[in-house]
DNA sequence: GCGTTCCTTGACGGGTTCTTGAACCTTCCT
DNA sequence: AGGAAGGTTCAAGAACCCGTCAAGGAACGC
């Protein structure tokens, strides 16, 4: 075996903790500990995991923030552990970026088997939860038209989520700029290519992207755009 | 911040609000009690908790009262004690904006499931109990076509009902007007998009909505509506 | 048939959004 | 190095969209 994927759970209650590690160690992966928000990002930083464990409620700094300023450099998969499914929408509605949610009670093959699916399915249907789309700490919520960065909410124009719809719906699939003119557009016909690129502009512009080097809406020179990875 | 799920109980019998105070506490919440109306609006505002479970009647100010007024500046699960299962009681209650009802007498682990299940269940479908959705102080029966706010019936045209039905039976989603048209008119064919926006205009005018910042149907721009979260 | 209620249509004003064109920059090719 | 092609940025005017109001007509009940 190459490489152990590794996995930090972090809760305030310790029983629970050593509880799925130890399932987890079971299963074969190389698992750590943290009870607290502090803990929890100093261990994540030197360990760099794969699956991060966290629980919502925590003492110091919660699970949303973690949550958050782990992204700021990293892109691990985040299971939410919440009390209440009340507060799966907040995860959801806040769009902090979980890719799965346990409520508790749960039993730890409940959540070792979730984690488990999540890592065998492919990549950019993992990283959807309740029809929302992520993309690090970029969400798209195509059904309610809302986009966050951060957890922070975007406005954006009905052509620039209708661009980043389409273009987030696929991930790194390359569109040209007539493909983008028929389907944001509705016909590609006498009309200037150089719309898109405008609102293309307008649209990592508020989604706090730049051209050169940009996370989420990437040029392909010559064609068109794509999408990051999810 | 572990701040444990708050709960306030009210009713005049100190023994059984005791009783009751107990085994929530043995649950783990944070349970804070008050015997009459008056207090009971002081403690909520102080503590400003995530349920409250409310006697209707109560010395002074009422249940009813109690949960039309905590409604105006917050949005708690409420929980309905009543006396006798009237009908009466138990569909005005509703109106005011009750989550869940229980009839006295009742053991109080009956209590405790219930409230669990409500915070169990996703937010929007524990918002709507015998069918009557809820959206803060607006209420919506679907099946008797009633809406209330504040408690107070309002009376709608067949499409404003529709209307509301349609968008509320599915909150944070946006309708297009095209959808809408289709939903609520029948077919699209030759007629204009803009017959929505004067149903709309005058639905919001009826439940007391501004077109700017408005509390339950939201316009978005290019598109169409969308109702707030349940 | 008459009055009332409800729905549609049209027009207008204010605000937002889209397009256009030009300048500037980067990349790639000769 | 120079030029061409394609990409990005910016600003301004045009187009569009929504909310509102009012008038006319349709549907309904009496």
């Amino acid at each position: 075996m190459n490489q152990a994927i590794t996995i930090v759970v972090v809760d305030d209650e310790r029983p629970l903790v050593d509880l799925v590690a130890r399932y987890l160690r079971r299963e074969g992966y190389e698992v750590h500990a943290a009870y607290d928000g502090e803990e929890a990002l100093e261990v994540i930083g030197s360990v760099e995991p794969d699956v991060i464990v966290l629980d919502l409620m925590l003492p110091g700094i919660d699970g949303l923030e973690v949550a958050r300023r782990v992204r700021e450099n990293a892109d691990p998969y985040i299971v939410m552990l919440t009390a209440r499914t009340d507060e799966v929408d907040r995860i959801v509605g806040l769009r902090v970026g979980a890719d799965d949610y346990v409520t508790k009670p749960f039993s730890p093959n409940e959540l070792v088997a979730r984690i488990q699916a999540m890592l065998r399915r492919p990549r950019h249907t993992a990283r959807s939860i309740g029809g929302v789309r992520r993309f690090g700490d970029l969400t798209v919520d195509a059904a309610a038209r809302e986009v966050h960065v951060a957890a922070e909410p975007v406005e954006l124009t009905r052509l620039e989520f209708d661009l980043l719809d389409t273009l987030s719906a696929q991930p790194r699939v390359v569109f040209s700029k007539q493909q983008l003119l028929d389907r944001v557009w509705g016909s590609s016909e006498y009309r200037d290519e150089h719309v898109v690129a405008v609102h293309v502009a307008n649209l990592r512009r508020k989604l706090g992207d730049t051209s050169d080097e940009p996370r989420f809406v990437r040029t392909v020179r010559g064609v068109g755009y794509r999408m990051v990875d999810a």
